[in-house]
RNA sequence: CGCGGGGUGGAGCAGCCUGGUAGCUCGUCGGGCUCAUAACCCGAAGGUCGCAGGUUCAAAUCCUGCCCCCGCAACCA
């Protein structure tokens, strides 16, 4: 039965041009090329598209920061994203950015129509302006306590509390989250997409479940039963963004035009291949073809209310399905800079073959939005013991006599016992297939591992290094059957690791083989008739200290020793690209580390975790120091106490008080950390 | 009562939606093989499925309550 093939344009979400590509923005990338791999190896039209999103105020600020053009700065962002992604054989159809012109029309084309369907409405509003930093507050630059349920410290534009969306003025007691003064209000007009009027459309599109997990779907329904807000999609000048067309120093919010990159990239890619005359023919609503985002669980309120809603009410047509994934934890926890866990792209690709990580996350991952977990010990074990000494090994023990004593000859195809070997796996094609259609990964690769792991049994049953010594051909016959399940194995794998499987293809001296090819497959499926390659190892094993050596930062690997200072990884600025793991004498000597002694301690309120400590730093007049100790120390017990400080610490407000330096402690933090002690030098004295 | 995720042999996980032999990888112990990347194969030990109730002929799986851990967030500079 011919079907036609299903034409399918797929997106990871846009990662945002202000940093490094790091193993958590992996987990999508790696995912969705492996779906995106595996419908193509079946033959379907599929097409993969993805775009730095560029606009917005951190970029904006990043950039003055840094003295150069917003435009410069995602520039460097880009070209260095495009090469990680292809590093790791993220192979996308195209890729684009949302500061393009495309992107600019598509957005402009969008609004008019939004506007034209009476869904955006002109609202005057008080906003929070900054008058210190001198622009209006993005929602996630102020900060202030819910309205709705009185949770200190929300963002201006949810309450993570209690789920409430609202504006940042309808905080009580908001401040600039840049430089911590309190903002006044001004007043300006906004523009406003009329989410609210499309709760029921949206409700009956989450309530499928072909489009999205169930699990994501009832936390979204919290947003219906709270209210449905509007969406207010503009933004005053400063602002890096698309102006909005009829309106005075006024910007697309940078969530309105981030989608809008996914059409933009699909009608950049029709223009530069000329295999479609444009976006639309995607894109318009009623166009053939399924449409299939692929997203954390961070970004589902984006892309399941807005976006949906957005393109519905401008005419386009909305997608078929979201893949939630969920977050990377490393070794457990977050990753994070200060947990001295956070690894990014180009340090795993300094030490390690992405082939690892592939196999990795595909070994671990369900089509749900779980967390998944790379725990460097679990990841070696787990590659070693699976990709490397079961597949890899299969390929390599048995080429090697073929290549061997039998002179690269197959056998011909016959009755032996290694036939019903392969005709089992062929069986098992089904399976696999049906997991990965269903990006149920974890799946696809654990009855590949069990084909492969048949095989490794046949050829210890049958012995054919014993067999040889009497009967040549016979050995031969079962090289050759297990031959042809490791020509299988590297079909099956192959959207997962696809350099090992060409390259084992290319051991076999076969050609690449295809789910497409698999379809109504029989035994045999090599030519019997050509010569093998020369067998070598597919991949080597991974040793512990390698497999450590990706954590650049010197507090991160299991320490026999004492843990060092956890304070002093430096805040780096996004934009230093490079990040070593090594920093020079140089580095360290313009850390200022001096003795303090600890004049008076007291709690702050309503602060769990800090403390105000008053501290002599031999300076005259004692220095005001907030430290997050509270949990390990009483005010009383620690008065008079000698510790070291970090003295040139950039002043940071704290709960309201400027914090001039930092304490240095020892231990992970909470209950259990420790101060360190310099002993009886006096306050002042330097420390090295 | 902030929201979410989770507690299954030593470790990490699957199974739970659609009740009915507790499975996978690693580790441990014993054996085999020696072609292969110290790899591969066979066998064994090891779990009252967080706790307490309930429903049922039958509960890891459904219901109720409780305990604990993690994430988000943040005051860890």
């Amino acid at each position: 039965m011919e079907e036609p093939p299903v034409k399918t344009l797929i997106t990871s979400a846009l990662p945002y041009a202000n940093g490094p590509i790091h193993l958590g923005h992996l987990v999508e990338y790696i995912q969705t090329d492996i779906h995106v791999r595996f419908l193509r190896s079946a033959g379907q039209d599929v097409l993969y598209f993805c775009a730095d999103d560029t606009h917005g105020t951190p970029i904006q600020l990043n950039a003055q920061k840094q003295g150069i053009s917003p435009e410069a700065f995602i520039a460097r962002w880009y070209d260095e994203h495009r090469s990680d992604f292809a590093a790791f054989g993220v192979q996308f159809d195209q890729y684009g950015s949302t500061n393009s012109p495309e992107n600019k029309h598509y957005s402009e084309l969008i609004y008019e129509r939004l506007k034209a369907a009476g869904d955006i409405e002109r609202r005057r509003i008080e906003q929070t302006y900054c008058e210190v930093d001198k622009r209006f507050l993005p929602d996630r630059f102020v900060r202030g306590t819910c309205p709705n349920c009185q949770a200190a410290d929300q963002y201006g534009d949810v309450c993570e509390k209690c789920g409430k969306t609202y504006a940042p003025t309808d905080l009580i007691d908001p401040r600039c989250a840049t430089c911590g003064t309190p903002p006044v209000r001004k007043a300006s007009d906004h523009l406003f997409f009329k989410l609210s009027l499309h709760a029921g459309f949206l409700l009956d599109l989450i309530g499928r479940r072909e489009f999205i997990d169930r699990g994501v779907a009832n936390k979204l329904r919290e947003f219906f039963d709270k209210g449905l807000a509007d969406w207010d999609i503009s933004r005053d000048g400063p602002y890096f963004g698309f102006p909005i067309p009829g309106e005075t120093d006024k910007y697309f919010y940078v969530w309105l035009d981030a989608p809008i990159g996914y059409v933009a990239t699909t009608e950049k890619w029709a223009r530069t291949t000329g295999k479609a005359k444009d976006a639309m023919e995607f894109w318009a609503k009623g166009s053939p073809g399924r449409i299939v985002h692929f997203l954390g669980k961070d970004i589902v309120y984006f892309h399941a209310l807005f976006w949906p809603a957005v393109l519905e009410r401008a005419g386009f047509k909305h997608p078929d399905q979201l893949v939630i994934h969920g977050h990377l934890t490393v070794n457990g926890e977050k990753m994070s800079k200060s947990r001295g866990n956070f690894i990014t792209a180009r340090q795993y690709l300094d030490k390690l073959d992405p082939s690892y990580l592939r196999y990795f996350y595909a070994a671990n991952l369900s089509p749900g939005p779980e967390d998944l977990d790379l725990s460097l010990n679990d990841f070696r074990l787990r590659v070693n013991g699976e990709l490397v000494n079961n597949v890899g090994n299969l390929a390599n023990r048995g080429l090697s006599i073929l290549a061997g004593p039998l002179e690269k000859r197959l056998a011909p195809a016959g009755d032996g016992p290694g036939r019903k070997l392969v005709e089992d796996a062929l069986a098992r094609v089904a399976e696999v297939r049906a997991a990965y259609e269903k990006v149920e990964l974890r799946g696809a690769v654990k009855a590949v591992l069990e084909i492969a792991s048949a095989a490794n049994q046949f050829l210890q049953a049958q012995a054919p290094w014993a067999k040889i010594k009497k009967d040549p051909e016979a050995a031969r016959a079962v090289l050759s059957d297990a031959a042809e399940v490791a020509y299988l194995v590297g079909a099956l794998l192959w959207p997962v690791v696809p350099a090992l499987s060409e390259k084992l293809f290319a051991q076999l001296g076969a050609p690449p083989l295809t789910f497409a090819g698999l379809e109504g497959a029989k035994y045999p499926l090599l030519d019997r008739t050509k010569p093998v390659g020369t067998p070598e190892p597919l991949i080597g094993r991974l040793e512990e200290a390698q497999v450590n050596s990706i954590l650049a930062s010197p507090d991160a690997p299991p320490a026999p020793a004492p843990a060092a200072p956890k304070a002093v990884t430096p805040e780096v600025p996004a934009s230093a690209a490079a990040t070593s793991a090594d920093i020079d004498i140089a580095d360290f000597s313009r850390v200022q580390l001096k003795v303090g002694k600890i004049l008076a301690a007291e709690r702050i309120p309503k602060a769990d975790k800090l403390l105000k400590l008053s501290v002599d730093l031999g300076e005259g007049t004692p220095r005001t120091i907030c430290s997050g100790i509270a949990e390990a120390y009483q005010p009383e017990q620690i008065v008079g106490r000698s510790v070291v400080v970090v003295a040139n610490l950039k002043p940071r407000t704290l709960r309201g008080i400027e914090s001039r330096g930092m304490i240095l402690t020892a231990g992970p933090g909470g209950k259990d950390l420790s101060l360190l002690d310099p002993g009886s030098m006096p306050p002042g004295s330097e420390v090295k």
